[in-house]
DNA sequence: TTAGGGTTAG
């Protein structure tokens, strides 16, 4: 069958195809792989025992749907929740049942009440008699899936479909369907892969519930499975299962198949729908390929809100800051309301470019509209404001949020980690555990972070092993590396080293970048260079590992080594890019290389650049960190940071009142082209400040690089 | 017939 020519002129009903499966189970042992292509993919070939791959299923017993049988008749009844309900008292109207007041609850999307309300009536004699002579019928539970998918509750999942059970009811495709979406919507992805494989039969509606299921679960590869499978089993797809499938496409990262995916959505006349093309722009943009992204977007014959967020998201994610800043003000002048997810997207950029007063405006915005208790757009406010070192406005929006989760809670003590506050985070920490909130790996990066910053040696060690034993989180990488720097401050290289050889997995860089930091600092050249030469071996095309470890091989003395080192370069064809930085006053950006004398007044440059690190060094800041040994003449980024922050001094851009540090924190943002580093932003004194920003001139639009023009 | 689809935060 080939979806790009003959199987697209099959039967195809919009509406649903009903797909009767005599026996799925040996149906799932067939081959799959029946569009087009899709088979060339290594990722949907090979060994298959069940659809699932290994997965285990949770037992929920075989055989749960009986024989569907003629629907009952539904309650009548006036969905005016009435007075007595608002006391929050049970209604003793006498033509008011139990079944009746769920449903007008649900239908006011009272929840809570509803699902406590049934909670009463199960618990009764019978249960499906509903005290009042009500008999839990379809319409209730109906109401009662809509309930749990509200709530989300998984114990409300299971008190509801017990109930179900128990009374012997007799469920239809509709309510099958119902049932496999309450479960997938609170993420009982197990139990739903069980239902969905018991089920007898299945239409168009269940395989695209599993598959938007396995997608919100993040089993992207299953869920193309099951497309596929779908594929062959159908013979149909409806635009939602196309916006399931590019959902996947987009979360594995492949544009092959997205675009195969496009090529299919086409052929079947379903390219103008909105849903499939914000997916699209979606997947081109998350599989990095921007300028299809930009191409769908513009054929767009309506362009929705989502399809302005998605696009602006897209150049987000790919760095493009200011692109998205563009594209935001562009979607304002078009006229298209904006909702709290272009508020969250927005405050996010804002936080990248270190743009206060475009953020401001934001904030403003989204207060304005109406989003100003959103969880994502507040918890966005709460990093930016940390980000800023504007500790007090983050803790303001993090207190005033009427609910938070642990995102939230990781923002706002990742910003006193971040920012050398380590009681405050420990204490914002304990505080989220006592309120009941499930810490999780972020929170403990951001927790075990700050007490390595702020040197508390026990509590970070007690958090650590607290993770395993009593969270249940296995440490990662990451942790290990948080565990390395903490116990480096205390100078215990040795019980570092131990930690790297004792991890339950091989060491990471990142590890081993910890322990350098650390040799650097306890001036430790032996381990220093052992650990320089793991990162050389670990990342062989990275220039500033062959700097590291060059720059240990001439503190030594070892000429001869450092040579080979240089020789190997030279053969890997990877060249020492001079340290460049850039900055911008009054709109107008300013250039300077490493030892750059082209500037007319470079005399005077360099003379205050002296001075301010002489005036800074008094001051209490030590540049070191950098660099443990002298340079050799050629930089990279390395080089480069210390550069830029001479930099930031000399025109003014700090100020040093008790002898703070300089601190790069923001990353880098590298031309994938050219590895040039593109975009580099400063803390400096708890403000962010783009340091280096040559992306507008970088990179155009079509993704070419310009960087042999700029250069 | 109903039911199933797209974008956001650490």
């Amino acid at each position: 069958m080939e979806v790009g020519t003959s199987c697209l002129h099959k039967k195809y009903t919009s509406n649903g195809l009903s797909c009767c499966i005599v026996d799925p189970r040996s149906s799932w042992k067939r081959k799959i792989g029946t569009l087009s292509g899709f088979e060339q993919y290594p990722l949907f070939r090979g060994r298959r025992n069940s659809i699932w791959g290994t997965v285990r299923c949770a037992s929920l017993g075989s055989g749960l749907y009986p024989k569907p049988r003629r629907r009952p008749t539904p309650i009548p009844g006036n969905f005016d929740v009435g007075p007595d309900l608002d006391d929050g008292r049970l209604a003793k109207s006498a033509n008011s049942g139990l079944c009746q007041q769920i449903e007008n609850l649900v239908f006011f999307r009272r929840y809570r009440e509803a699902l406590e309300l049934f909670e009463i009536l199960s618990s009764r004699d019978g249960g499906s008699d509903g005290g009042g002579g009500d008999v839990v019928g379809l319409s209730t539970y109906d109401s009662l899936v809509s309930a749990c998918i509200g709530t989300g509750s998984v114990g409300d999942v299971k008190m509801v479909f017990r109930h179900m059970l128990e009374t012997g009811f007799e469920f239809d495709q509709y309510m099958r369907n119902r049932v496999l979406l309450m479960h997938v919507k609170c993420g009982m992805i197990i139990d739903a892969r069980q239902l969905f494989e018991e089920m007898q039969e299945r239409n168009i509606v269940s395989w695209n519930t599993m598959i938007s299921g396995l997608v919100d679960a993040g089993v992207y590869e299953d869920a193309f499975r099951l497309f596929l499978l779908m594929w062959e089993e159908c013979s149909a797809a409806s635009a939602r299962t196309f916006a399931s499938a590019l959902r996947a496409s987009a979360g594995l990262g492949i544009a092959l198949s997205g675009r195969q995916l496009h090529s299919c959505v086409v052929k079947m006349g379903l390219s103008t729908d909105t849903f499939i093309s914000c997916a699209l722009i979606d997947m081109y943009s998350k599989c990095g390929c921007i300028s299809e992204a930009q191409w769908v977007f513009d054929e767009m014959p309506e362009k929705t809100v989502v399809g302005w967020n998605t696009i602006i998201a897209g150049y987000a994610l790919h760095g493009y800051s200011e692109e998205a800043l563009d594209l935001y003000y562009e979607m304002h002048d078009s006229g298209v309301k904006m909702d709290h997810f272009t508020y969250s997207i927005i405050i996010r950029i804002c936080a990248r470019l270190a743009s206060l007063e475009h953020a401001k405006q934001a904030h403003a915005g989204l207060v304005r509209n109406g989003f100003g208790l959103d969880i994502v757009a507040n918890t966005a406010l709460v990093d930016l404001y940390c980000k800023w070192g504007r500790m007090d406005d983050a803790r303001n929006v993090f207190d005033k949020m009427p609910k938070k989760n642990a995102i939230s809670w990781n923002a706002l003590i990742g910003g006193y980690a971040n920012h050398g506050q380590g009681n405050e985070a420990v204490n914002m920490f304990e505080r989220m555990l006592k309120e009941g909130f499930v810490p999780n790996h972020v929170t403990f990066l951001a927790v075990l972070s700050a007490c390595s910053y702020s040197g508390l040696f026990d509590k970070g060690w007690q958090y650590f092993e607290s993770m395993t034993h009593k969270h249940k989180i296995k440490p990662r990488a990451m942790h290990y590396a948080c565990m390395i720097e903490l116990l480096g401050r205390e100078g215990l290289l040795d019980d570092a080293f131990a930690l790297i050889r004792e991890a339950p997995f091989s060491p990471t860089a990142n590890m081993w970048a910890a322990l350098l930091t650390a040799c650097r600092v306890h001036k430790n050249l032996e381990l220093g260079k052992l650990a320089a030469e793991k990162l050389y071996g670990m990342q062989p095309e990275k220039v500033g590992n062959y700097i590291v470890l060059l720059n240990i091989y001439y503190s030594t003395g070892r000429s001869a080594e450092a040579a080979k080192v240089l020789e190997t370069l030279k053969k890997r064809g990877l060249r020492l890019l001079p340290a460049c930085s850039w900055i911008e006053i009054k709109k107008q950006p300013y250039r300077f290389l490493f030892a750059d004398k082209s500037h007319p007044e470079s005399d005077e440059i360099y003379r205050r650049l002296d001075e301010l690190m002489e005036h800074l060094v008094e001051m209490g800041y030590s540049p070191n960190g950098k660099s443990l040994l002298p340079d050799v003449g050629a930089h990279e980024e390395q080089a480069s940071i210390y550069h830029s922050e001479k930099l930031a001094v000399a025109f003014g851009l700090t100020s040093t009142p008790n002898g703070t540090s300089l601190q790069v924190v923001q990353g880098h943002h590298i031309c994938q082209d050219c590895h040039t580093v593109i975009k580099l932003i400063t803390r400096v004194t708890g403000r962010y400040i783009v340091i280096r920003d040559a992306s507008r001139f970088h990179h155009f639009r079509d993704g070419s690089c310009s960087c042999g023009d700029y250069w």
